[in-house]
DNA sequence: TAGATACGAAGTCGGTA
DNA sequence: ACCGACTTCGTAT
């Protein structure tokens, strides 16, 4: 049975299969929890009780430190937040917070999105699911009814127009008669509400969902990377994948078979894998991972009793490791990268939460986290001649690059911050180490962030050699034709700010005004003109011979800077708040979305123009009739300095070495 | 239903000279 | 006018 979506509901789950029609099977999954006591006699009044309520029954109970004993409840969340506080705590309690869904397939065997017998560790996946593209003409933020929608199958496109009612009833009809496995609508969670709110005032159905029923998902803000993000609501329909293209993180970056070999991985229904973030896939992963082999998962709550019990949590814990670069243009460099260094050291150092204490046992992380690893390097290899992998390896990659930060996370099920110390420790060794050798064997090393060194000169290849043997772990290298280190603005080398030509001719930037979100489209435009010239020279002498067309494109940019569309000038920015302390261009633009009607929440983008600097005023971008010119000079400038900078260097080193000479 | 740290840019605010 | 502390955003890995 090929499972195409999950979903639980009133204390059953329901699972459906792909294809026309959507059979599906309905399980009874009533809500249930494990409880350990440690001293059971002090506690016989509890458990007669919890017995006089709900099937109560013995059982042992798996956990990643061992066996313990202790009973099964048939009981809900309550229930079990109720034993927790009687026993003022010394109850530990498991599987309490489990996904419904979750729990069925794994008691089962079951694994959504995948064959029966194929391994979901496989690299090659083949989805050929019959898919409907729905897009909607109209603007989602304005109130108004949709009075263009179009509809896509194999290619050919269906427009229906007329009134909303008209176009609800036609495109019912089409979606039934085609009955998609997926459908593919830009902006669905915006949409898909509204379209059936209107259908259900008309009488009619969306065809959307498969039984024209749809699950919330709640809009939300949530902290998260020291960043407030916001995640819209959405309704999911039954039995059926409802990609919304546009907000759908995984989908941008990883596409459908990305979404779908997460949903593989984790457990999850393909609906909530393409709503979720890297950090919910992984761990679902893991949970996920841990029912299936029969392990309980702990469950832990923000409560502050937890907190009073481990008050050595905020010891010194440093994250990664950074070397300072000399700003200026290089030549010969080569970059060397440890491929998913985080979890490969969970993997090559035996780090889980129960090794710290036991390190000769196999740990639960490494254990599960090796077979990802080993399938990330089957797509990284395999997606640079077959891009069809890009999306696979893209997914893989977030879910890797997350799973380090959970280990640290204060609620991660199987993390614990001396496991997210150990790694970071490591990480810096590595790190370290690596340059250590490179001084040996006679490169100048430039800089290095957390997993990457970039050096100068010598032998390469025995480099990495070395380094892969000494370390135990993957390595990838870069050959640059040219790099450039940017300084800061007092003159020492920036760590984040870069860019360099590799020797295949790609150009790779990091941290400038072009690679930033809230650089305005106009300076983005000019910036990356410049670097795509740039990009064209393979020696700094060739870099030099630029200055003077890249001094006139400036020039040309700064004429034309003030006849320019204001919506040119929108800066896009997170709204971290609706009540800012100190006078700022946010805190006007939440003003301006107050003004106009709109709904915002902390965690969302809003696009403004500056119209004038001094008092911060801002107009929202879609109705700036103008702005403030002096401010997008200074913007401008600073993107331009970025070049130029690297400009002038090549062109110092040609003089400096004909002094030399 | 949930990711972490290192670090900078560009600004505000309020005190001082 | 200049400073230091603090805000708020962003990027890199």
């Amino acid at each position: 049975m090929w499972i195409l979506d999950t979903c639980s509901r009133n204390g059953q789950v329901e699972i459906w299969e792909r294809g026309r029609g959507g059979r599906h099977l309905v399980v009874p999954a009533p809500p249930s929890f494990l409880l350990h006591l440690p001293d059971p006699h002090a506690h016989g009044d509890l458990l007669e009780g919890l017995e006089s309520r709900f099937p109560v029954e013995e059982c042992s109970i798996r956990t990643v430190y061992g066996t313990i004993d202790g009973y099964r409840v048939q009981a809900g969340r309550e229930a079990a937040a109720l034993v927790e506080k009687q026993t003022r705590y010394e109850a530990r309690i498991f599987n309490a917070d489990l996904r419904p869904e979750q729990c069925v397939l794994a008691a089962r065997g079951l694994v959504p999105c995948s064959d029966e017998g194929e391994s979901r560790f496989s690299t090659d996946l083949s989805f050929d699911l019959p898919a409907m593209e729905i897009a909607v003409a109209d603007n989602p933020f304005a109130r108004d009814p949709v009075t263009a929608l179009s509809l896509t199958v194999d290619g050919r496109q269906v427009r229906l127009g007329g009134d909303e009612r008209a176009i609800l009833d036609d495109m019912e009809d089409l979606v039934r008669s085609v009955d998609p496995d997926v459908i593919l609508f830009p902006q669905a969670d915006i949409w898909v509400p509204r379209l059936a709110e209107s259908a259900r005032v008309h009488g009619l159905d969306t065809g959307i969902s498969r039984t024209g029923r749809f699950r919330r998902l709640h809009a939300k803000s949530y902290w998260s990377y020291g960043k407030t993000e916001f995640r819209v609501g959405a309704l999911i329909p039954d039995g059926r994948l409802l990609v919304d293209t546009r907000q759908s993180f995984h989908y941008r970056e990883s596409g459908l078979s990305g979404i779908l070999l997460g949903a593989r991985l984790s457990g999850l229904s393909p609906n909530l894998a393409a709503r979720f973030t890297s950090g919910t896939l992984i761990s679902s992963y893991e949970v996920y991972e841990a029912l299936r082999r029969g392990i309980a998962v702990p469950w832990r709550k923000d409560d502050p009793e937890s907190v009073r019990r481990f008050p050595e949590l905020k010891a010194a814990d440093r994250g990664g490791m950074m070397f300072q670069p000399v700003p200026g243009i290089y030549t010969g460099v080569h970059e060397i990268d440890f491929t998913s260094l985080y979890p490969s050291l969970i993997v090559r150092d035996n780090l889980s939460p129960e090794t710290l204490a036991d390190p000769g046992k196999e740990g639960f992380l490494p254990r599960v986290l090796a077979p990802l690893i080993a399938m990330r390097m089957e797509t990284k290899q395999k997606k640079a001649s077959d891009p069809r992998y890009a999306g696979l390896d893209a997914i893989l990659k977030w879910m890797l690059v997350t799973c380090f930060g959970y280990t640290g996370y204060r609620n991660a099920k199987f993390g614990r911050i001396e496991v997210h110390e150990a790694i970071t420790g490591s990480a810096r060794e590595v790190l370290i180490r690596t340059r250590d050798i490179a001084e040996e064997m006679g490169f100048y090393v430039l800089h290095g962030i957390v997993d990457c060194l970039w050096v100068q000169g010598g032998p390469v290849t025995a480099f990495k050699e070395r380094v892969e043997r000494e370390t135990r772990l993957h390595a990838v290298v870069d050959a640059y034709d040219w790099l450039v280190f940017l300084p800061m603005a007092d003159g020492t080398g920036a760590y984040t700010r870069y860019f360099g030509r590799l020797s295949d001719g790609s150009l790779k930037v990091r941290g400038i005004a072009a690679r930033r979100g809230d650089t305005p489209p106009f300076i983005r435009r000019v910036q990356e003109e410049m670097l795509a010239r740039m990009q064209q020279a393979r020696t700094p002498e060739e870099i030099a011979a630029l200055r003077e067309p890249l001094r006139e494109r400036y020039r040309r940019a700064v004429e034309e800077l003030p006849s320019a569309l204001p919506a040119e000038m929108a800066v896009t920015r997170r709204i971290s708040t609706l009540r800012y302390r100190h006078a700022c261009p946010e805190a006007s633009a939440v003003q301006a979305c107050a003004a106009g009607g709109i709904a915002l929440s902390p965690g969302m983008e809003v696009s403004y123009v500056v119209t004038d600097s001094r008092t911060w005023a801002v107009d929202l971008d879609w109705k700036a009739a103008r702005f403030d010119v002096g401010y997008y000079q200074k913007l401008l400038g600073k993107a331009w300095e970025e070049v130029i900078f690297a400009a002038d260097k090549a062109a110092m080193r040609e003089t400096c070495e004909s002094k030399v000479i």
